[in-house]
DNA sequence: TTGACGAGTGAACGATAGTTCACCTATAAT
DNA sequence: ATTATAGGTGAACTATCGTTCACTCGTCAA
């Protein structure tokens, strides 16, 4: 078995249950028949750097396990076998989340911030909790209707800018209420 | 003390350290001191849902901890403070990441893809192990560069092609190498 | 052939885990 | 004034935790 294999099965575990199994349970995982040879297993896994020991032994996963491989640029290419190229990794919630009791996910629907690279059906993650600054794209409601634009301010005047040159510039006439800021546009295939 | 501060002190030792804090911990995580004032407080995480705990006591985070909230589309805009408009709930990972060892995180650069609407800075979530169809957004190694582009695949015949009507679609004079499918595009904000 | 070594078995150990019980307040309701 | 009730204390219990030790069995190099 290689090591993927061995960090993998622990790897799945800890996807399912969000804890790391206990060395019983590493036992069944793999069909040892002695704790021992789980508790040698977990070791070796430590001394690679993919599980952490604290000083009373609970285990906690290391690198690996939420975080991915960070390459450089496209053209740079992918690495060989030899991983050293890895820049570094990184965890995507951890990189896109910073407040998560604020944070939502909303779906996109139409094109008016299409020049943004925004498009129909992409998903966006906004934060409600964040001031919302001048060329920010915000999620707002106004005059009755909620919208996702560039917030333009100027002075005491504030306008919502569509990324596309067929929608018009929305000027606010009763109310504005700034919902969210949008940190991160995600688009899956 | 509110139920967001309880949730939160425990959601942040779980970002922290990767595992639910023993009940000890948290005692001292909310300057108990008796492990039962812990132990109660769990019991009410775990009817709120937060917290979830095996037959053997073991804690898990239940919802909340690694998912977001997920809304419907930009128009229906937030809901209000009542949290029944939640369509549901998603782990980022989860939902971006199929075989975490093949997947990798490549920085765009350049605007070959841009009426895909891949800009410039953007990141790309490539997986290796995935087989590339026609269509597909792929990173491949070309007459000694590599790139990114839209594969074409007709009959026996390979094309390249770029989102940009400035770049002229590529065929492989001699070597293609297709090292990985695109599966998501991120822009962080 | 021998010896070193890695990998697994099986039993034991103390420490810590989660849990329970009895008790003690405050605060709010009757 | 009296009674519930929610939230905290402190001490105990047992099961399980991580760890250690002694032993066995192949495999590979000398």
């Amino acid at each position: 078995m290689t090591k993927d294999n061995y960090s993998g099965k622990i790897a799945s575990f800890y996807k399912k249950y969000k804890r790391m199994p206990s060395y019983a349970e590493i036992m069944e995982l793999f069909g040892y028949r002695s704790k021992n040879a789980a508790f040698k297993l977990v070791n070796k896994l430590v001394e690679m750097g993919i599980i952490n020991k604290d000083k009373q032994g609970r285990l906690s996963p290391a690198r690996l396990f939420g975080e991915l491989k960070v390459l450089g640029y496209v053209e740079a290419g992918f690495p060989t076998m030899v991983e050293e190229e890895v820049l570094h990794t990184r965890n995507l919630d951890d990189w896109l989340v910073a407040s998560r009791d604020n944070t939502y996910l909303l779906q996109v629907r139409g094109d008016s911030m299409i020049e943004a690279g925004i498009m129909n059906g992409d998903t966006v993650i906004a934060d409600r909790s964040r001031a919302a600054k001048n060329g920010d794209i915000v999620i707002a409601e106004v005059d009755g209707g909620w919208t996702m634009k560039y917030l333009k301010k100027t002075g005491n005047k504030v306008e919502l800018i569509p990324a596309n040159k067929n929608y018009k510039p929305i000027i606010p006439r009763h109310d504005l209420n700034i919902a969210a800021v949008v940190t991160s546009v995600i688009r899956k295939y």
